[in-house]
Formats: C-alpha cells, structure tokens, sequence
DNA sequence: CAAATACATAAGCACATACTTATATGATTT
DNA sequence: AAATCATATAAGTATGTGCTTATGTATTTG
C-alpha cells in the first residue's frame, strides 16, 4: 500500500479501466472480464496488484469473489494530491462548487 | 500528457522526490541532482519523463533549464480522482477546512 | 462422488524501463 | 578561440512487467 504501488498500479490502462468499473459497483472477477479481451489469469493478476495497492477489497462468497473500490486508497491519493493544492488556484472554484452540489 | 503517461511518470520513486522537490520552487538540473545518487543522464532522462507526462514545465536561461511544475498536470489528476469523490465522504469535512483556509 | 465452476498460482517469454558509459550540442568563461 | 559547463541523446544491459499456457484449490452442482 505504499505510494509507488499505487501508482504504479494506476499506470497500467487495464487496471484503470478495471477500477472505473468497479466505480459502478461491486462485481466479480468473472463478471469484470466482460468486455475486456484478458485471460483469467491476467484479471486475476491485475486484481491482485490492485489489491496489494489497497485500491480495492475483496469479500468472498463462495466460490466467487467480489470486488469493491477500497475507500481509503482513493482517499490516500487524495492526500498525497493536496500537497499540491497551491498548484491549481483554477481548479479551487470548481472544487467549491462540487462541494456545494454534494451537500444537496 | 495521458493518464497513463503520468501515472507511470509518478509510479517512480526518483520521479516523485524529483516532483515534489520542485514544489518547493523551480531549480536546474544540476541544483535538482544534490542529495540524489543518480547520474546526470538518468536525471535528464527522469525530467524528460515528467516533462513528456505534463506535470513539469521547463525554461532555457542560457545554458541552465529552470524546470518547474505544470500546475495543468496537478490538475489533471485531480480532474481523474474527482470521478471517485463519492469514495472517499470522510475526507471532505477536511477538503471543506482546507478551502476556507484558502480564503483567509 | 464426479464434473463443473470460480479463482489463484507457477513458469516462461516478449517487451518496457531505469540505469550506465560515451558522446553530442550549445552557452559561457577565460 | 579554447576550455568549461549544463544538458541532451545514443547505445547497451539488467531487471521489471504483462501476457500466455498449464496446473492447483476450493466450492457448487448433478
């Protein structure tokens, strides 16, 4: 779960598009494999490695697994991200407003 | 300037203290170098991968090259991450102080 | 209980990456 | 103009990564 796993993790197109997916909701490896033209090991490896980066969780149900964004690994890049806030005074008005749109 | 360019480019250790040393303010290649063990190649190949990526920016003063970080790329990621606000609730109380103490 | 299903792990291979040394390029100094 | 300095580029090499096929391990189904 360190900061190099992560990115490291995210560098890779696949596994972004694995984690988008999982933005919609839980799914299992299975599943996941719908529209991607990857092997079973190779979702299960990019699985894996998503995991270890603490990107996702994973709870099993029988024989399937189920996957889920992990909370806490986006809010870790987050953190790392707000080192550089002062880097992007633009961005701070649109930041309000999402705020603002959240709160309804 | 893709996602994946700067996810690889921050996926690097090196990379990142390199990033976040110019937080601090911009600096020549050779002032950057002081306190790493690293060529003077690798480190012109590393800014090359920051720059190429769009989270660094670089300017000729004669011989010298000021590099200094592209507030776009900061941005940018933050752009990525916001798609995945919903996952971290917990971190926006303190999103919310960080913003007010901006506006003082 | 035997077959099927869901997933993980192992081993091997092609390609990418991060480093090195050597050399090139352009600006500055003497 | 020659030497020096700041940086980039080229080429080579060791290690890492992402894929594959083959196999292992639970769990469920018939």
């Amino acid at each position: 779960m360190s900061e190099t796993e992560f990115f490291k993790a995210l560098a890779d197109p696949t596994r972004r598009a694995v984690f988008e997916r999982l933005a919609d909701g839980e799914m299992n490896a299975t599943d996941l494999r719908q529209g991607f033209d990857l092997s079973q090991p190779a979702m299960s490896q990019h699985l894996a490695v998503l995991r270890t980066a603490g990107l996702i969780a994973e709870q099993k149900h029988g024989r399937n697994v189920l996957y889920r964004i992990n909370p806490d690994g986006v809010a870790r890049i987050h953190q790392w991200l707000s080192r550089y806030n002062a880097f992007w005074p633009s961005r701070v008005d649109d930041l309000k407003q999402l705020l603002k749109e959240m709160d309804q």
